[in-house]
RNA sequence: GCGCCCGUAGCUCAGUGGAUAGAGCGUUAGGUUGCGGACCUAAAGGCCGUGAGUUCGAGUCUCGCCGGGCGCGCCA
């Protein structure tokens, strides 16, 4: 089995690349709470607490960027408590940054004005000259750009997709694989370590079913109703080796369970071939089976029981969920003596933990959410911290047809396949679709529009904008010019250039936002903000001129770096960065 | 009936309690004798489902209602 705390191959970072600069963002606010302690020991403000300065001493970034590139509410926040009206907690704030600002030797300093504005916001403006020193780190650290050493680095499982195999994955599964994959990417790039896990059942009814409708095929009978009709059921039937076939067929011999077994791990291959299309590659592909062989249920069982949560009830084994607020408790172990998928589940928790977890994120489908509350209960029942045990429910998403809705069978053989999709609306246009949405939000995909749309999709836009970068570089390598090796002296007297700076210096922050709340869609708003910004920068501002080589140098330095923060941002979604189109 | 999720521009969707609610598509009117026009500029388009409440401040938090989705098994 697999480390479960080795980063997976995707983001693995070479050990060569330097440590990522520290996000502009927290270097502001360090600045905004060495000022409130510079204020308070000099009698301006009272102290506070440490805790309550760092929640209130958040910096946001202003809806209007006349207001400074980040802004603070702190004054307006801590005026009830303190007893102060907000202005003069802000004033003395302003000053302590300003007396700091006046003493630091010129080029040094992070911010260069600061104001007080409106009922009490503090607008903190940067200085050109750190926009361009930050800039420089950023070229510097080259892929590892936007990456992040957290605050509280994790060991984080993120188990997603999980379906069963008894079929190919559909449109279906497609979200949250995508979406799963792209938390997990993340996660890595903020600083956690990350694996990725595929749950599946190698051996319950509907593999068996799975197996039966094999065995019907094979032997030219038909497919009991309840069985599996898809096409893909017939190859499988095709493709049954004869010895096995032998083996099932044998007087006495369990066909449905030796053909079911056979046939959902070539299913699994299949959607692991599938899914490696997606560029989805998971760390740990776990089966139910297992837990039982490796005893990790009884295990489980053993600790609900030691902990008083379970008793028997009419020969069934129950857990006391209703003690956690649960509105039922639940059954773990039947009156036939098989234990239910919760009773797996619970067996599953105590091996995650017991691999050295952190944090296990699930993510499921929407319809499965009223099974959270008794796995989270379980977690706390048997020890563990149940807030270490977080389930994202992926909404669903409904499969139209110019405007009524498909249903989608995998037993009736009735889905547009993963696969299919991809054929028609390419991996990059797919990976946007999903990332740039919510997951709690359902979506209606028209397929024939995903088609139609998939030209128009922002991907391209933000594709194109690289692609336009690259052509600029190979254009000036072409007429001898190259970036300069520092950005020094490029921003201060040119708020167009300063503006695409203070974009490309986003990313970490962007990053460090998704990772917290656990959400993507920032990611492709941000790329496609900086490809907006880029294409104004470019029509205003003329790259590569041979008559003024020491301007081409500099601006070449920053469209280098925008082009670096574009290609990050991209492959942290899984998306290409081409240089041509 | 109970529980969870969703409701923002014509459409698809963003929007960590903060200043004048944004983007793409679509519509309309413009833009290239310079590095990629898959680009750029501008306009029109919003009782943020609805009613109360909390707050200095609500699209965001709380409660009710309306509409949509999904669940409520000794199935998985």
């Amino acid at each position: 089995m697999p480390d479960p705390r080795a980063p997976s191959g995707a983001s693995q970072q070479p050990a060569s690349d330097p440590a990522p600069p520290e996000p502009t963002r927290r270097r502001v606010q360090t600045l905004l709470e060495e000022a409130w302690h510079a204020a308070a020991g000099s009698g301006a403000l009272p102290p506070l607490p440490g805790e309550a300065i760092e929640a209130a001493l958040e910096v946001a970034r202003p809806a209007d960027l006349t207001h400074g590139d980040y802004a603070s509410a702190v004054a307006l926040k801590t005026a009830r408590p303190l007893g102060r009206p907000p202005r003069a907690i802000a004033e003395a704030l302003a000053a302590a940054l300003a007396a700091r600002i006046d003493r630091a030797d010129p080029g040094t300093e992070v911010l260069a004005a600061v104001e007080v504005a409106g009922p009490g916001f503090l607008n903190l403006h940067l200085a050109p000259t750190y926009v361009e020193r930050a800039l420089d780190a950023a070229v510097e650290a080259g892929p590892a750009y936007g990456r992040l050493r957290a605050v509280g680095p994790r060991r984080i499982n993120v188990e997603f997709v999980s379906a069963n195999p008894t079929g190919p994955l559909h449109i279906g599964n497609a979200r949250g694989a995508f979406v799963g994959d792209l938390l997990a990417r993340v996660l890595e790039a903020a600083g956690h370590a990350v694996t990725r896990e595929y749950y599946f059942n190698d051996f319950g009814s509907q593999v068996r079913n799975l197996g039966g409708s094999v065995r019907a095929l094979r032997a030219g009978e038909p497919i009991p109703q309840d069985g599996y009709h898809g096409g893909y059921v017939a190859e499988l039937a095709a493709a049954v080796p004869q010895d096995l076939w032998a083996a099932a067929t044998a007087p006495g011999a369990d066909a449905e369970e030796l053909l079911g077994r056979w046939a959902s791990e070539r299913v699994r291959a299949g959607i692991e071939a599938s899914l490696a299309r997606l560029g989805v590659r998971f760390d740990v592909w776990k089966s139910e089976g297992s837990l039982y062989a490796e005893g990790l249920v009884a295990q489980a069982v053993e600790r609900l029981q030691a902990a008083g949560a379970l008793y028997e009830e009419d020969g069934a084994l129950w857990f006391r969920s209703t003690t956690f607020g649960d509105d039922k408790d639940r059954v773990v172990r039947r009156s036939n003596g098989d234990y239910t998928y919760f009773g797996s589940d619970v067996g599953y928790l105590v091996d995650k933990f017991g691999r050295g977890f952190d944090e296990l994120l699930y993510l499921w489908g929407q319809d499965h959410h009223g099974t959270v509350a008794r796995l989270r209960n379980a977690a706390e029942a048997m020890g563990f911290a149940r807030d270490d045990v977080r389930v994202l429910l992926i909404a669903w998403v409904r499969f139209v047809r110019d405007g009524v809705e498909v249903s989608m069978s995998k037993r009736a053989g009735e889905f547009i396949t993963l696969d299919e999709l991809l054929a028609e609306i390419g991996v990059d246009a797919a990976r946007w679709f999903f990332g740039a949405r919510g997951y709690t939000v359902g979506i209606d995909f028209d397929i024939e529009l995903a088609k139609r749309q998939s030209a128009d999709n922002p991907v391209y836009y933000v594709q194109y904008a690289h692609a336009r970068i690259a052509s600029i570089l190979r254009k000036a390598e072409q007429e001898g010019l190259l970036p300069a090796p520092s950005l020094r002296g490029a921003l201060a007297d040119d708020p167009v250039a300063l503006g695409l700076a203070r974009g490309v210096l986003r990313l970490p922050e962007v990053l460090e936002d998704a990772a917290t709340a656990e959400e993507t869609q920032g990611l492709p708003a941000y790329a496609t903000e900086l490809a907006t910004i880029f294409h104004a920068f470019y029509r205003d501002r003329r790259v590569v001129d041979p008559a003024d080589p020491a301007t081409s140098a500099l601006r070449l330095r920053l469209v280098q770096a925008t082009r670096l923060a574009l290609a990050n941002t991209l492959g942290l979604l899984g998306i290409a960065a081409p240089d041509s189109m």
